[in-house]
RNA sequence: GGUCCCGUCGUCUAGCGGCCUAGGAUAUCGGGUUCUCAUCCCGGCGACAGGGGUUCGAAUCCCCUCGGGACUGCCA
């Protein structure tokens, strides 16, 4: 069987976002699975508004994402096939020379939705004279190539695998422009030449290009091209259900990175929208993913971005990564804090970091809730008394019970968990007294809130001389 | 306006004629666990857009209506 190939073909004008991540991703999982080729293509025709920029940053989401490709081609570095294809389809007399300019075509265009006429190109350059071409040409126009649509236009029928054979009575164009007055290749030209130039076997593309698949399929008959088979994904909606766009929120994958979620985390949410395994699994990793993978379990209908859903993984993965990486991930945000320096980071040491992270993740559903967290702070010194700590600091017993168990942590050098538990429970007998009338003070005297991570695992981490300074400085 | 796509809880979805008084996830609400918060566990609320058919039987098939979306460029 010939290998599988599919393309993930953005063009450089913005970053990358959520939408197109998932056209990726789905591209990428199918390659996998079927052991083919992922082809990156930038569609860099638009030579106004792309940028290197953009090339740059789609590229290092991707990676980031984890969606290797195979191969990388550029647009760009391929002008002269497209126009030596658009010429040798004006050989053919299947395409055209039109000289009519951009604002004679606007100004027709809009003639003809005022008097209620489709906005279609009238084909008034098809059968230009060898005169009138000359004229335009002193005039300085610069000509385009149009595609000769059949005279009698017949209906399209796209191949769809996953929403199924779709016919259109009508294409809603006229002859389009296959070459732009610059040389440079029109999106539905480059696209189908390239498709077939790199023996792509499958175009896997986000529903609005429909219409355009529908085009493409003359420009495939005429240039003789054997079609690939198509499938188009639904599209993916803000949450106005709106085609997502900078405007609907933050959606580029850039932005989600910056603000700490897991490359894991936004591969598995994409990949559960608008496609299901089919039993209830909701947590997949990687691999799981490709085994799992099929066309067949996509679904039709358009799909919105849910931020909320997406918080929820990320905090699975959080809880769920090696520490050491978590660790890594979470570093930079912590740099970030008002109560981090290097100083103080010195203080409580690479074990007592990593056990105060290890202790807070489970309340945090992105890393840059670490920044100014209030549970990491209480391990850095500075914290000031809640209105909540002083109250049960002026409880009845509060005084005598924090004398008691300082004395306790005041005889050791290390203090584990189970020993603070024990403090806690020797201090309860002789004060005679309850567990919370221990562990609230304790709690308000230490971390000076009365919420937060496991105080035995707080108090250990902070060792016994810093407790025992904490509780003294609030008697 | 025209063409095309789509329509199950707020959101993501299961369902492909009887297993559906519609299942799961998330969000939300309540309970439990805990010194507390978070996590975790348990439970509740919550949907077949509407109307016609077809059929013994429809969320599932057909038609219409309504609703949403995309495209309609010398952008991709």
């Amino acid at each position: 069987m010939k290998t599988k190939r599919v393309r993930f073909a953005p063009s450089p004008t913005g970053w990358l976002h959520v939408g197109g991540a998932r056209t990726a991703l789905f591209n990428w999982l199918y390659a996998k699975k079927k052991e083919g080729k992922l082809i990156l293509r930038i569609e860099d025709t638009d030579l106004e508004r792309s940028s290197e920029e953009y090339t740059a940053s789609i590229k290092e989401d991707l990676k980031w994402l984890g969606i290797k490709w195979d191969e990388y081609y550029k647009q760009s570095d391929r002008l002269e096939i497209y126009e030596r294809y658009a010429r040798k389809l004006v050989h053919e007399g299947k395409a055209y020379h039109c000289y009519c300019r951009e604002d004679e075509l606007e100004e027709r265009r809009k003639k003809a939705i005022e008097e209620g006429r489709p906005p279609i190109y009238d084909g008034r350059c098809r059968n230009l004279t060898e005169e009138e071409k000359k004229n335009y040409r002193d005039q300085g126009r610069e000509p385009t190539i149009r595609f000769k649509l059949p005279e009698q236009q017949p209906h399209a029928v796209v191949p769809d695998e996953i929403k199924g054979e779709i016919e259109f009575e009508s294409l809603t164009t006229g002859d389009f422009v296959i070459l732009k007055s610059d040389g440079t290749p029109s999106y539905n030209f480059a696209c189908v030449l390239d498709d077939h130039l790199m023996e792509i076997s499958f175009v896997l593309r986000a529903e609005d290009h429909l219409t355009n698949t529908a085009k493409q399929m003359f420009l495939y008959d005429a240039l003789g091209f054997e079609k690939p088979r198509f499938g188009h994904l639904s599209m993916l909606l803000g949450p106005d259900k709106t085609k997502l766009s900078k405007r609907s929120g933050v959606t580029s994958v850039g932005e989600f990175r910056k603000d700490g979620y897991l490359p894991e985390a936004m591969v598995n949410h994409l990949a559960l929208l608008g496609w299901s395994s089919k039993d209830e699994q909701e947590v997949f990793s990687r691999e799981e993913l490709i085994e799992s993978f099929s066309l067949d379990n996509i679904v039709d209908s358009p799909q919105v971005f849910d931020r909320d859903k997406l918080d929820w993984f990320n905090g699975q993965y959080i809880k769920e990564v090696e520490l050491e990486r978590f660790v890594e991930l979470a570093s930079p945000f912590l740099e970030k804090s008002g109560f981090v320096d290097e100083a103080s980071l010195k203080e409580i040491g690479a074990e007592g970091l990593r056990r105060a992270l290890d202790l807070v993740r489970p309340s945090i559903s992105k890393l840059s809730e670490l920044v100014d967290n209030e549970d990491m702070a209480i391990f850095f010194d500075g914290v000031g008394l809640t209105g909540e700590a002083e109250e049960v600091l002026a409880w009845e017993d509060s005084e005598e019970v924090l004398r008691a168990i300082m004395e306790k942590f005041s005889e050791t050098e290390v203090l584990q968990p189970e020993d603070v538990s024990k403090a806690v429970r020797d201090t309860k007998e002789e004060v005679d007294t309850g567990y919370k009338e221990v562990y609230k003070p304790l709690r308000a005297a230490v971390t000076g809130r009365l919420s937060g991570p496991e105080i035995k695992e707080v108090i250990s981490i902070l060792g016994p001389e810093k407790t025992v300074a904490r509780i003294n400085s609030v008697l």
